[in-house]
DNA sequence: ACAACTGATAACAAATTAGTTATCATAAAC
DNA sequence: GTTTATGATAACTAATTTGTTATCAGTTGT
């Protein structure tokens, strides 16, 4: 029988459901779209005003949030741009070695 | 009669055929991608290895490195992990403005 | 209660991308 | 000269995203 998961967090770590490399790929989704939500609200932006500013429609922008599309990049660029902020390629930092006492 | 141009950075800066929001996003793309070949080939792969390493396959990184097509954020991602990079959302840095002399 | 605004979503068409397979011209290695 | 490897590209299918329009439930302010 297949565990019970409450939390979206279960879900992700649950590895019968989501493989190391979808997982990764998720987190990291969730933390570029998270910024991209917390940079429009800093500017006091709704969704609709958000889509007046970059030419890209509510309805994109509301299912790029939800995480139900992976946008292309020219999108999330102009989406990004009235926000003050841009895409960037930057080095992977190594996760520093947990030091165990 | 239309100017003629000669190089890609000429056609760039003709205002009659890029609208200044339009040359700047081919100026970021440029960049952007600019910076993924870098990468690629500090690392020595061929196009061929790094869809290998990605899961994306050659003729898509052709696609993307030829700015024959704008990707999907998972699919950059999948190509940058294997070279150690990511993307990130950063903040538009202001040009200075130039002191004149 | 009502109006106004919010993010989410449905439904469909149009556009774009990636997968797939094969091939090409060029350059390098032998 | 003949392999061998390179990036680019053609042709087509399948998958995905975005545009478009309309609407929804929930919240906020009056």
């Amino acid at each position: 029988m297949a565990k019970k998961v409450n939390t979206f967090r279960e879900y992700l770590n649950d590895e019968e459901r989501v493989s190391p490399e979808e997982r990764a790929l998720i987190e990291f989704d969730v933390e570029l779209i998270g910024k991209l939500i917390e940079a429009r609200e800093a500017k006091g932006f709704s969704q609709r005003e958000l889509a007046e500013l970059s030419g890209i429609k509510q309805p994109a922008i509301a299912r790029i949030e939800s995480l139900k599309s992976k946008p292309q990049i020219d999108t999330l660029v102009k989406v990004l741009r009235p926000l003050g902020y841009k895409l960037t390629i930057t080095p992977i930092q190594e996760r520093p070695a947990r030091s165990h006492k």
